[in-house]
DNA sequence: TATTGTTATACTCTATAACTATA
DNA sequence: TATAGTTATAGAGTATAACAATA
């Protein structure tokens, strides 16, 4: 009869962080969910052959068709070079197609393929039976709270600069 | 389900994240939010010569005396391999020390020194107002709930297993 | 045989400067 | 001159296998 309680946690047991931590240390939590989401991600993405840069790019793609890359790099908060090998990718395995702008032959647009849209449709399927699974026990008022919490930090940005 | 309001928001104005990408997509905000802690906690690092990681790593020392090398690794949800570079750079700038355990002579217990609990505190001071700018306009209650559900998924994090 | 810390290594992600072609 | 996309490259962060010393 020693432990027969369930441990929901065997991690924090150990380490104490203490209030000072907490209070200065706003990455640490955040760091550790963002961790947990994305190797469940790299791991419900990876049957697909995609990864989280991939997925995300092809998403807002097939969401957003006619796309510039200087605006998905933008949407995806990357430097435009490290997009480049991105949307390469997935222009070789013919998801999407970069289409010359017309009224501006310096940009291309993206757009999804059927093929690119058919595995998005797959992929973002299994995505959110995971993430079903994560936010498992969590009220949506608390769930919206948290997505306002996140935008109102990323509004803050700029008062640090 | 639809979202309306037109926001003036310089950045998302151009990218419309559907509502099925808001769902499956729980890694995109996170990530973008994270990307803003992140590079201003290196910005407001750098006067004091550390980095995320090595910061985390001193904080947690500093508040842990005695701590072994795999439970920090574990704390900060890292590979052990990935942080011995770490605790390194910190005992060769002589912020902490490796003291052998007695009672396991594999193991080394972690303390950080004078030099490293100063810089710690010049650090933290420095960390916790910065945080009050990103914080800026959030509730407490509204960041209580916040970290909570971050806890939440990260005790989730098995069920996915 | 298992664990602590270590080395080596490979891969991904990120950041910057400089180039090309268009505007 | 400025912008969209590109190339090249360097630096972080991460993940895995294999090893020595110790348990």
């Amino acid at each position: 009869m020693k432990k027969t309680a369930p441990e929901p946690d065997t991690e924090n047991s150990v380490v104490t962080v203490s209030d000072r931590s907490l209070r200065t240390l706003l990455g640490y939590q955040m760091k550790r969910t963002f961790n947990v989401i994305q190797s469940d991600l790299t791991k419900t993405l990876k049957p697909f052959d995609l990864r989280m840069l991939t997925y995300t790019a092809l998403i807002l793609i097939v969401d957003n068709p006619g796309l510039r890359q200087s605006q998905l790099a933008e949407a995806m908060d990357i430097e435009r070079p490290n997009l480049v090998v991105i949307v390469d990718e997935l222009e070789r395995r013919e998801l999407i197609l970069r289409d010359r702008v017309e009224s501006d032959r310096r940009a291309y647009a993206l757009k999804a393929t059927l093929a690119g849209r058919r595995l998005c449709e797959k992929a973002s399927a299994a995505v959110a039976a995971h993430e079903q699974l994560l936010l498992k026990g969590i009220s949506p008022d608390a769930l919206t709270t948290t997505v306002k919490v996140m935008q109102q930090i990323e509004t803050n940005r700029h008062r640090t600069a």
